[in-house]
DNA sequence: TTGAAAGCGCTAACAA
DNA sequence: TTGTTAGCGCTTTCAA
């Protein structure tokens, strides 16, 4: 007679209850009408049966798993460490709040991605998808939406209908730190980005052109650096620069690992940081405000972003958002060391 | 006749080859006798039908889901930054090569563990689970005990024959410290910890004793401190013991944030690391060779231990382990600026 | 080498 | 307010 460790079913607080299944379901989802002193009954029993319902039976009959898949890239999200764990804060606080589960979802850069999207769907494992930081040129992002599955994009732009997107004012937020070292008196400033499919390093770089424009400052292909958003990348980088016949004297990094590659490249040759050459970031990842110097940047709401994607994500799959979603997120400026 | 966006099912793939679902299904799994022919023109199905399996149907009937939990602290992991991101990588590694799947599982520290925990094992989604960081005294992993569920700590250390564990040898790095703090000259060497109840600090600390013993050092009870993993902690911490009548030359924490947070408060009080103070940390997270003093440290291998645990949970769902698996990763100092 | 039957534990849809 | 029936899409078990 051991009642401890089998495992209990709904039919089995159903028996002891003596009601059918259907009523114990329905106590426990909330939804139809129960009488209250059954309800009550099943309530205790549950208690004490201690049932905890197979998610997986619940889920494929009602074909929802109230689990979302966060695609993140296999390789990057080692190097982004910072952005990685305050964007997943975001996601995982609304996801918690609303009874759902996450799924890490690693997805390669190259390799077979479309057949990985397809899988994630087609399992039915997952209501829905996050897709963190994807290449602006990623095609197969056209699988999910022909199989109108729900799915938001953060940090990513692309205004099209069938594509739900949370990012930053890149665009602005470049703008601003382009006139904010015009303020300091800087009138010779490079550019230094990421790739160029990122539509994160498109935007700022536009907005850094657009600022360049504005300020009457002449624009010069060859300050213009596409790196990657890595400190080894604009460690090289920045060196081309500094062996330019004529050196720029501010350095806009499109994000602050990059920065921090600079810096040292830069205090490596000897030069003084902002004096000989000012440097300016996007991100605000925590390591800048701990390295000397303490790096002046454009701060995006990372956490934010994600709160705000996997809510409307959940909108989505509620079916409350309608029309697509395309916000972005305000940026400002953090005043520190280095310009 | 859509036959695009159709969900396409084992039996829609049998049905057109003309078998039973059972064929099908065991060219699909690669177990039990199919004959080749068949096999390949089955093949050729799922290829040209796109199909993909309904992994809840599967994993309910089955009773495996090939999916693996990973708990972390709701609150904690937004600090733990880098130790987070390096585990789950080498969690992720071994678990991509093995077809398994992460979930995140966020559980509170306080609330109704055993409540989350026992939903956890319940719900039948997860096949084993990986447990981050957890306190000593967390009674509610008895629960996962006495349901018999796999599951394996990392950081953590309780020789128990029902516990399985994965850890750096963090004794054994304290003594390290402590000795190479002797070997510079330090005679007087204050220890700052975490909570009384992680199994980490407290080896840490034991470690700390035992140099001490051994170097002929005499043990001050006030040069102990028990704080939090923390900067601001470790900050406020440092201040007390500045005001100290008699002041330790150098300060080993049992954390690299903690030592950053020492760092901090040590510049602040206009004193020179490690002239006037010398701080070595533990762990070697990213931001510990890029802040000024670079600081020494006792570096662990925390993506090896996120690998060594998943493998090690892999062959416990297996069968493949039979008995307790404590194992302990080696550490090495990496020599900075700060001593 | 293949197939038929039964069932995993739940919910949807309808009926009473 | 409650119950019945019929699956969800797969695997297990046993039989052919």
């Amino acid at each position: 007679m051991s009642n401890s460790k089998k495992i209990v079913t709904l039919d089995d607080v159903a028996q002891r209850a003596k009601v059918s299944k259907m009523t114990v379901s329905r106590v426990l989802s909330g939804k139809g009408p129960v009488a209250i002193k059954t309800r009550e009954r099943i309530n205790e029993l549950i208690k004490e049966l201690d049932y905890q319902p197979n998610l997986l039976a619940r889920s494929l009959s009602s074909k929802q798993t109230m689990i979302v898949g966060v695609v993140v890239n296999k390789r990057d999200h080692m190097f982004m460490v910072d952005y990685t764990t305050k964007i997943i804060s975001g996601i995982m606080d609304v996801a918690l709040r609303h009874q759902y589960q996450l799924m890490l979802c690693p997805v390669s850069s190259e390799d077979d991605v479309r057949g990985e999207y397809l899988r994630l769907i087609r399992s039915k494992m997952l209501d829905g998808l996050i897709l963190l930081k994807r290449k602006q040129d990623d095609p197969y992002i056209q699988e999910l939406v022909e199989a109108k599955f729900p799915f938001v994009m953060l940090n990513y732009k692309k205004y099209s209908q069938d594509i739900n997107f949370v990012d930053a004012k890149n665009k602005q937020g470049a703008i601003m730190a382009t006139e904010y070292l015009y303020s300091k008196g800087h009138r010779e400033i490079a550019f230094m980005g990421g790739r160029v499919g990122e539509t994160n390093s498109n935007d700022r770089l536009s907005g850094y052109k657009e600022a360049l424009k504005k300020l009457g400052l002449k624009y010069r292909a060859v300050w213009v650096i596409h790196g990657e958003y890595h400190q080894e990348v604009a460690y090289r980088e920045c060196g081309k620069l500094l062996d330019m016949a004529q050196r720029p004297t501010a350095i806009f990094c499109a994000d602050d690992n990059m920065a921090i590659g600079v810096i040292k490249r830069l205090r490596e040759s000897g030069l003084k940081i902002p004096q000989d050459m000012a440097v300016i970031g996007f991100d605000d990842i925590q390591i800048a405000s701990m390295i000397r110097p303490a790096l002046t940047t454009i701060r995006q709401p990372i956490y934010d972003i994600g709160k705000t994607g996997m809510q409307t994500l959940l909108n989505i799959i509620n079916g409350t958002q309608q029309k697509a979603v395309h916000r972005l997120l305000p940026v400002e400026l953090v005043e520190r060391e280095s310009v």
